[in-house]
DNA sequence: ACTATATTAGTACATTCGTACTATTATTGA
DNA sequence: TCAATAATAGTACGAATGTACTAATATAGT
């Protein structure tokens, strides 16, 4: 029971990266196979599809996402402080977000061009983080509608940057970009 | 001669559509075909291969942004009046931006992850509308490092709104957004 | 210790993929 | 008009795809 367990969260972490690197539509079973080495079998065994695995995926980053944003309300009393952190971890991600583009979003677009149950639960993640940003826009003291327009406004810059960056290769765009981002912050 | 000239034509825009409604990888060759509704021989017969018909698109796209962007050159002496029929573009394609996102970066990061020909085709697509954005706003008076920030701000809110939209099916977005890119465009 | 079940491995298979190939028909240029 | 070539159709094929199936092994509870 236990090792199943394991074994389980070894192949979404497996086909999470993959996903994320090549998309999911490039993405081979047998890729998935490799890279969690084991055998073909058994992870069909706890999937019993690769769109499954997309599923489990999904709610993965979901609950990744939820807990570094309660992480992140918990550590800091002051929401100037939270949004912060989110703005940082843009930067901290530069890298791998310069290389393959916002997990989040790459995903969505290359599959909400079709699927459905996807869709959905690419509208989870983006959610969690809308209404995380609106929250603490909300605490700085703005109106609920100012907070709404001011979370998208981030939220907006943040993808923007990350397609930018990725088709110039250039992830030296994040660090400018950021200025105007903790400037969006201060003016309380 | 001429008949073939077409017919290579329709490959190209068929393909096309499929690219930007489906990705590149979940567009069969036979996707192609159907879409062109002529047979597979004829269809390997103008491109040798799947990647060939990419790059074909790839051309035809900086052909059109080329002559789309001239258009505006020539018809407005005005520089405000040259951006706001960018803004305006986008507001005009708010649907299928919603539902397929903006064409020329899905087809990016879906790309951009593996191959390197396609970056760089991709790359001559961005650079040609960022240079544009750029020009106008030297036009508007501005330094040459003003116009190439205000350029990138204007862009990268584009994309920004292009994913979150088609994220968020909700195509009333672009309204919202795009009074806070015509302000941007007023302070003269 | 033993049986039921969870887990893993290995193979097999139908389907689809992209491309190559040949044959046939149109079109062209001299 | 008539060869040469352009263009189209149709078929074939090896490789890779995702999944199903069976056999073997490990692990659990009793």
């Amino acid at each position: 029971m236990k090792q199943g367990e394991q074994t389980r969260s070894n192949i979404i972490k497996s086909a999470n990266k993959l996903f994320y690197q090549q998309g999911f539509h490039k993405t081979a079973f047998s890729d998935i196979v490799q890279e969690v080495g084991l055998s073909k079998g058994n992870i069909t065994y706890h999937f019993k599809s690769k769109e499954d695995i997309l599923t489990a995926v999904f709610k993965q980053r979901i609950e990744n996402t939820k807990n570094t944003l309660a992480a992140w309300d918990q550590k800091y009393p002051d929401a100037s402080a939270r949004l912060h952190c989110f703005i940082d971890s843009l930067v901290a991600g530069k890298s791998e977000l310069t290389r393959y583009g916002c997990p989040n979003a790459t995903l969505a677009t290359e599959l909400g061009k079709s699927d459905a149950l996807t869709r959905e639960l690419s509208l989870g993640i983006f959610d969690l983080i809308r209404n995380w940003l609106s929250r603490q826009f909300l605490d700085l003291g703005y109106t609920p509608e100012q907070a709404e327009n001011l979370a998208m406004e981030l939220f907006i810059s943040g993808q923007g940057i990350c397609v930018l960056s990725q088709v110039y290769s250039d992830e030296n765009m994040f660090e400018h970009e950021v200025i105007k981002l903790k400037k969006m912050i201060k003016q309380n």
